[in-house]
DNA sequence: ATACTCATTGACTGAAATGGTCAATAACTT
DNA sequence: AAGTTATTGACCATTTCAGTCAATGAGTAT
């Protein structure tokens, strides 16, 4: 159960099945005949409680960036001023989140890393939008004199964003179609430090 | 057009119109009908130059492939040992491609950058290979005792990897849609030497 | 028992789009 | 006139899709 508070056993079933098939296929590919086929109930109940296939996309986007919204705000120490300090602490938070759910980490793929198909109306905006909010508390707070003096602050923290996120990808990549249980969580800690602090030691003066 | 020595007149426009098919739409949701229809050609004039759809799309591949390969084998200089020096002349020789045509630059955006959505049998494999390939010529030569000695040398080399994808991406994302007639070369070249002097910088000693 | 409400079903609809075929024919060449 | 090559587009069979709705089951209140 990744969203709580539903009491509807069928709404549940639903919005597991949809996560997966959304992490499976992404908005256009996937099927609501495939989705309540999987959740094991009729065609009518997605109906009863969805008005249509992008509402219940929606619903999935908004109560997932909660969830890891919720838990970021909660846990992330806004005292910690370094840079990457504060990058691993914030990726830490969101892993532990994602191991709970192998689905939810798929689907989360695709809402933030992937291509968005041609998503209708403005959808896609609004997901550009909550995620430069959600990197907002990535740099606030953030002591930028640790940086050398030589370079273009801005042009590297914009580098090292690229580079964490293909790191991070290219971790999605390897993880794809995992199902978490043999994922071992400290020797990612580790390799993602390494990374860390060959930029720690090539940006910091 | 794009590639030469194709006498057929009818098979010039079919796949001047499926480059193009494909780069707004990626292989799956290209449509042969559609692709008929811009070239202004009947159906039956793809099935008789294609054995099929994917027949045309490897066609597609493996010319583009061969075009920039061409381009990049003639006119790199392997004398040239910096590793940052190389990459530019490399990104140089192929914007300089690209720039002849945008059909081309963004039919290779999916071959390269995008998810290959679901591509069928081996040909996602293969693509992959041809790219890794392709990057081979970037670390051929290369003196590798100007990086700095306190940093792990072939984490470095990823981590920029990353990051000059990543900024690529964005150039991507940037050109989308664009017909690359009001595209200033020289400012591009301007802001990508300025990014990559970040990275020479930092990495050097 | 009766009536009423909420939950649930899945066969069905109509539309769209798909890749691919093929008999007919036009346009050239010999 | 015969033969070859290039070209057409209506047509096919199939799939898939989001969404509907009359029917019914389950539970509750009267």
């Amino acid at each position: 159960m990744i969203f709580e508070n539903i009491k509807e056993e069928s709404k549940q079933k639903i919005v597991t099945a949809a996560l997966r098939e959304f992490a499976e296929n992404g908005y256009n590919r996937a099927s609501t005949n495939s989705i309540v086929k999987r959740a094991g109930v009729g065609k009518g109940m997605l109906y009863y409680y969805f008005k249509n296939k992008y509402e219940l996309y929606v619903y999935l986007i908004t109560q997932s960036l909660g969830v890891i919204e919720e838990h970021v705000n909660k846990q992330i120490n806004l005292d910690e001023t370094d840079f990457f300090e504060r990058y691993r602490q914030t990726v830490d938070i969101e892993m532990k989140v994602y191991m709970e759910n192998a689905d939810f980490f798929n689907f989360m793929s695709y809402v933030f890393v992937m291509e968005n198909d041609h998503l209708p109306n403005d959808l896609s905006d609004s997901i550009e939008q909550l995620k430069t909010e959600g990197f907002g508390s990535l740099y606030k707070n953030i002591d930028l004199t640790k940086f050398r003096d030589d370079i273009d602050v801005e042009k590297a923290l914009q580098l090292i964003q690229w580079a964490l996120d293909g790191y991070q990808q290219q971790l999605i990549e390897r993880l794809k179609g995992t199902d978490f249980s043999n994922f071992e969580f400290e020797v990612y800690q580790k390799e993602f430090m390494e990374y860390l602090n060959v930029l720690k030691t090539s940006f910091y003066h």
